[in-house]
DNA sequence: AGCAGCATGGAAAACGTTCTCCGGAAACTT
DNA sequence: AAGTTTCCGGAGAACGTTTTCCATGCTGCT
């Protein structure tokens, strides 16, 4: 019952260890007949390669870390899903951390995947400030790809939807339906979609009503927000309700619905990211998608270019286009 | 900047790569004096241990697989999260596979992680049959829990809520409220919570209408499936829809607000899980809570108690007792 | 004084790979 | 025919730990 090692299989087809692990790495041209008898020795023993052993020797895991915010956010199991794949598909396997939205456990967890000589990090800060000194510290030793979130400029490369493309879908998409009196719910702090949504509503909104600029309540991320923004703002009846993501959006329908609100005849209502929940909403949400499956297959092709940790190359940032997803409440 | 190593150490603090293991280790005593340079110098060097050399000399990771269908379920995310949890408290982590459903990515999955030679997998299989084989021989070699879903008698040790006692509270709930013609929109196919649930209604319907047993229409765990179900059920105008879990019963709520059925006035519809969804939809979802942290502590206690694989010992399964959450629904 | 026992430290063997040498034979080149 | 290249195979070092075994010096007991 014990573990079938190549020296094992070495022994059985009467030739070297060497030799045969050449011949299943594939790694050097062999004898079309040695090949064959270790192939059968092999198979017959059931051998299966030591992936730690293979590690130590070749400074390689063949693993990435996956560091996340809160696995419990609805956006990101479709993110983790799809980085899963992608990195499946080219034998890496995925150590997941949930950090809980806490800066300082992030750090400890970034600290435990270096230890286990990740290949790589891919990160989705926890905060664009206070994450910064864990996310550098860490871009130092291997290469590191930043999703969904900024963290400083410079610090690491990253990927992410243009958020001010997305802004700007809602807000043609909103001035179309000859929307005029709009409102943004939004999130204070600095996590970088935060930041550049509300930017960007504040760009555009002069398209919508070029004399008095749309007015901007900020919360947080939560469906409570939503509920509580729209509390806030409902008295002075405006015509749309652009909310920084879906979450918000979902708690400003529920509760525009309760105070008896026509959504979307007195009221538009828009989200952002396209979580399940969304098109589950009634009514049905007007949002931007983001093209998550895109997102995961870029950061996965950073991170296979990404050469070893450490080399200050110039750091690469992608934007992504996302697509406005056109429903039933605006 | 090449990474610092135990002889490294042991070089800087004048002694020999044994001893430095022994005092960083703590596994034999060692000189007062002895410990205190050689622990300044680890500690002014940065020294790091490598968790691959350790893991390869000590045959044991300190990593557990967690493998699960679907992680856009949104049942699971939060079970995940209690489960990132425990285990990193303990200073395990957690290598993450997301089986898309399917039983035989599922298989490919199971084996990459013991080629990995995790210390023992957590498993959520897909399919109580289709994925037997595979579990049993992942069993046979290293510790191995289910979660949720049962495989078949004796395969591996388990830890699930106790779905009849769950639909057993959503019962005696409506039979309380006055609920007498009830309907269960549950799921076919032969996956363990499918099953449980389906029996224990069959079992406890009884108790509300004596003479004909309620009625009972299967799908699939889908919001599709829900508003599918509403579609075939409501022309006979039950007093209750018993669904099988959240997304059927949020399906349901959908359309029976598009067809302007008043609920729970009319129809009471209740869940099972208590997703985030839940408490959002409209109205809030009255359903059955699992025990999520509960189950991810049970699941890790198990495995740490768990010996080497390949043991024979009785199976354990653990049944947890669920708890009904009222809410508007029903 | 002699010896068991203990406390401490070092040398070196393992863990299972990969990879660099090296040697010999066969195949070319001149 | 002699040199040169190519091809194939083996011995063994290395990767960074942990752990076994041994050597040393000290304590304390008879």
């Amino acid at each position: 019952m014990a573990e079938v090692t190549l020296k094992d299989v070495a022994l059985a087809s009467g030739c070297s260890i060497a030799t045969v692990s050449r011949v299943l790495a594939g790694t050097r041209p062999v004898g079309a007949e040695t090949a064959r008898t270790v192939r059968a020795a092999a198979e017959r023993l059931g051998y299966r390669p030591n992936h730690v052993a293979r590690a130590l020797r070749s400074r390689s895991t063949g693993t990435v870390g996956l560091v996340l915010p809160q696995i419990t956010n609805p956006f990101f199991p479709s993110l983790v899903r799809e980085l899963e794949h992608a990195l499946h598909a080219e034998g890496r396997a995925v150590l997941l951390a949930d950090c809980d939205d806490d800066p300082v456990t992030e750090a400890a967890r970034i600290g435990a995947f270096l230890g286990r000589q990740v290949d790589a990090l891919l990160l989705i800060p926890v905060d664009e400030r206070r994450s910064r000194e864990a996310v550098a510290g860490a871009a130092a030793r291997v290469p590191l790809v930043l999703l969904d979130r900024g963290c400083g400029p410079g610090v690491a490369d990253s990927v992410a939807v243009d958020n001010a493309a997305g802004m700007a879908l809602v807000l043609d998409h909103l001035a179309a339906t000859g929307r005029r009196r709009p409102c943004f719910v939004g999130a204070a702090g600095t996590a970088s979609a935060a930041v550049e949504r509300r930017a960007a509503y504040e760009a555009g909104a002069a398209a919508l009503d070029p004399e008095a600029p749309g007015r901007i309540a900020l919360g947080d991320f939560s469906v409570e927000w939503g509920r509580a923004a729209v509390d806030r703002l409902w008295p002075s009846r405006p015509d749309a309700l652009i909310c920084a993501n879906d979450l918000i959006a979902a708690g400003a329908l529920q509760r525009l619905r309760q105070l008896g609100a026509d959504v979307p005849g007195e009221v538009a209502v828009t989200g952002f990211d396209d979580i399940p929940l969304a098109g589950l909403a009634d009514p049905a949400l007007t949002t931007v998608r983001q093209p998550v499956g895109e997102l995961a297959a870029e950061a996965a092709r950073l991170l296979s270019r990404g050469t070893a940790g450490g080399e200050q190359g110039p750091r690469h940032t992608v934007r992504l286009a996302p697509r406005l997803v056109v429903r039933d409440s605006g």
